[in-house]
DNA sequence: CCGCGGATCTTCT
DNA sequence: GAAGATCCGCGGA
C-alpha cells in the first residue's frame, strides 16, 4: 500500500450507507478512511467496526431518542457522528440507514497505509488521534471533503470475524462487532468461543 | 497475562 | 449527580 491515489478504489456513495448498520459495518472491512489535513494524506485500512441500532440497541447513543447530541445519527446517512467519550477521546462513527431512521458504524481500528509515521490506529481513540479527526468533523459528509471511506481497487472480501461488542454493559451479547480475522492491528483479539465467520 | 483505578468532561436524569 | 462505545500504568499471580 502507499499514498497514491492509484491504490485506492472510489468513493463509497451514499446509498452504501443507507443500509441496516450491521450490513454497512460488514462491508466497511478493508475500505479505505483518507484524510486530507493541511496539504498531507492519512489514511488506513479499515479493519474492526461496531454496529450501534436504533431504540431497542440501548447500548447506542440512539436509544435515547433525538436530541442535539445525537441529530446526526437522525441524518441523512454518509456522514461522521463524532463524540468525545470519557472526556478524553473522540471516537468516529459512520451514520447509516436511510434518511430518519437512527443507526451508526464505529470505526475501532486501522491497518496504516499512508502518513501514519508510526501512529499506532488499534483502538476507537488512538485512531482519531493519529488520523487528525476531532469533533469538528461531527456531521461532515464523508462522501465528499476533506474526510472521505474510499473502496478496496479489488473488490475482495477479506475473512470476517463476528464477535460482541467492546466496553460496553447493555446489550453486551449482541454479535455486532466484525473484524478482518488474523489481522494485527485489530484492538483486541476475537474472544474464545465467539468466532463466526463470512467469506 | 489479568484486573483494577485514575484522568477528564459531556450528556442526560 | 452518575454513567460512559477509552486508554494507560500499576500491582499481583
Amino acid at each position: 500500500m502507499s499514498c497514491s491515489l492509484a491504490s485506492w478504489g472510489s468513493i463509497l456513495p451514499r446509498r452504501f450507507y443507507a443500509r441496516p448498520a450491521e450490513r454497512v459495518a460488514r462491508d466497511l472491512l478493508g475500505a479505505f478512511l483518507v484524510h486530507h489535513l493541511d496539504g498531507t494524506t492519512l489514511a488506513g485500512r479499515i479493519v474492526e467496526t461496531e454496529a450501534y441500532l436504533g431504540r431497542e440497541d440501548r447500548a447506542a447513543h440512539a436509544s435515547r431518542g433525538l436530541t442535539d447530541r445525537t441529530r446526526v445519527l437522525f441524518g441523512p446517512p454518509g456522514h461522521a457522528y463524532v463524540y468525545l467519550i470519557y472526556g478524553i477521546y473522540d471516537c468516529l462513527n459512520l451514520v447509516a440507514e436511510p434518511e430518519g431512521a437512527p443507526g451508526c458504524v464505529l470505526i475501532r481500528a486501522l491497518e496504516p497505509v499512508c502518513g501514519l509515521d508510526g501512529r499506532q490506529a488499534s483502538g476507537p481513540g488512538k485512531l482519531t488521534r493519529a488520523m487528525g479527526i476531532s469533533l469538528r468533523h461531527n456531521g461532515q459528509d464523508v462522501t465528499g471533503g476533506p474526510l472521505v471511506v474510499r473502496a478496496p481497487q479489488r473488490r475482495q472480501v477479506p475473512p470476517i470475524d463476528v464477535t460482541p461488542r467492546i466496553g460496553i454493559t447493555h446489550c453486551a451479547d449482541w454479535p455486532l462487532r466484525f473484524l478482518v480475522r488474523n489481522n494485527p492491528y485489530v484492538s483486541r483479539a476475537a474472544p474464545a468461543g465467539s468466532r463466526a465467520s463470512r467469506g
